[in-house]
DNA sequence: GTCTATAGAGTGATAGAC
DNA sequence: GTCTATCACTCTATAGAC
């Protein structure tokens, strides 16, 4: 891809993170990079063509974050992959605006979303049943609760940001960790609460 | 309020509910009613008055769910207000999307916003250390998690709808609850699990 | 109160010169 | 590859007849 065709793209990423894509003009993406609108239409088609291209440039790092899954998720493990989802957050929060305007217009942009929503709920489902088997996580969960309890992560993971924006807060790591951790810790065991305060940083006292 | 006005705005909020404020065009409001557009600019000055009126109307009724806070507020009433909540999201979903076009756009009613926001976390925090010193909720949560968990709640409760709406299933009640609870089942003592099984339908099993 | 007609301000897409 | 100019369209707001 020609160098004019990035910096387009991440021009583009850079205001739909502000004001969402559905506001952005092309003018806006123009005047960001001091270039003509025309000459964006020579390497876009169309602005679908762009907002398509920026759902692709995430998607292919949100793949590489579910990708980064291992056969052996330990607390640790589950606290790093929060770090990568956390900066992604940061960095395309556009990806988490909008969402219902891209199911309406972008229908094959919204499918990529829906893929990714179950790989991740299915692998905070796997995390929780691979620490239960090594007693860090209460037996009580049954698997209902524990699809209920990944839905509720995966639902974390998609508002955080626009939670945050409500409140006029930033969208700093440990907020979003203790978000995320306050609806594990209740399960942990034990043997989980030795492992939880052994390897992660604190900010959330152990339950 | 004259009664054409009163079908106006019932007619924007349907059209808002399917496709947000910012895709609803005064010319399908006026369809819906099969009126002109001239004659909405008759009884609305523009299209804002009538965005306003909208999330004037819904105002209202939140307030109502707020205000129906009692001050011995035990678990089933929680479970009622989680109803009043429901029927809420059910009936009013615009006031759930567009939440940052309302942000950026009418900074006056993202205002009104932030205080229910504030006021419904309020809320949760009371009632979560009104049924510790009952006995019902464990002492282990210190003033910090209750606050994170309250927060967690208001999430839940803003963005259920939206998350629902992705996975295109319906905002069935059962399913809102069992979000809800499943923050909150793990912190039940004893005594608050036989409260619990005692006065709220069965659905998610007590952990 | 309700209508038709139209003004006026964008916005995306396209043609064609350089 | 990049630009200017312009077209075609959409949407809100307004004027004025009935």
């Amino acid at each position: 891809m020609s160098q004019t065709k990035e910096r387009i793209i991440s021009a583009a990423i850079h205001l739909f993170n502000e004001q969402g894509f559905v506001n952005v003009r092309l003018q806006n993406i123009a005047d960001e990079l001091k270039i003509s609108v025309g000459n964006l239409a020579y390497h876009f088609k169309n602005k679908e063509a762009i907002v398509a291209r920026a759902y692709e440039k995430t998607g292919e790092e949100l793949r590489t974050i579910l990708g980064s899954y291992r056969a052996s998720p330990d607390l640790r493990d589950l606290d790093s992959q929060l770090d990568a989802y956390h900066q992604f957050i940061k960095q395309y929060p556009f990806y988490f605006i909008d969402i219902l305007e891209i199911k309406r217009n972008h229908p094959h942009l919204h499918e990529d979303r829906k893929e990714f929503i179950v790989k991740m709920r299915v692998q905070f489902e796997k995390r929780i049943e691979y620490n239960q088997s090594r007693g860090i996580l209460k037996m009580e969960l049954d698997k209902q609760q524990i699809a209920q309890l990944a839905d509720n992560l995966c639902t974390m993971v998609t508002f955080w940001h626009t939670s945050q924006a409500i409140k006029d807060e930033f969208d700093d790591l440990c907020s979003f960790k203790c978000s995320v951790w306050l609806q594990l810790l209740p399960f942990l065991t034990i043997k989980g609460k030795e492992e939880y305060e052994r390897f992660i940083e604190p900010g959330l006292t152990v339950i």
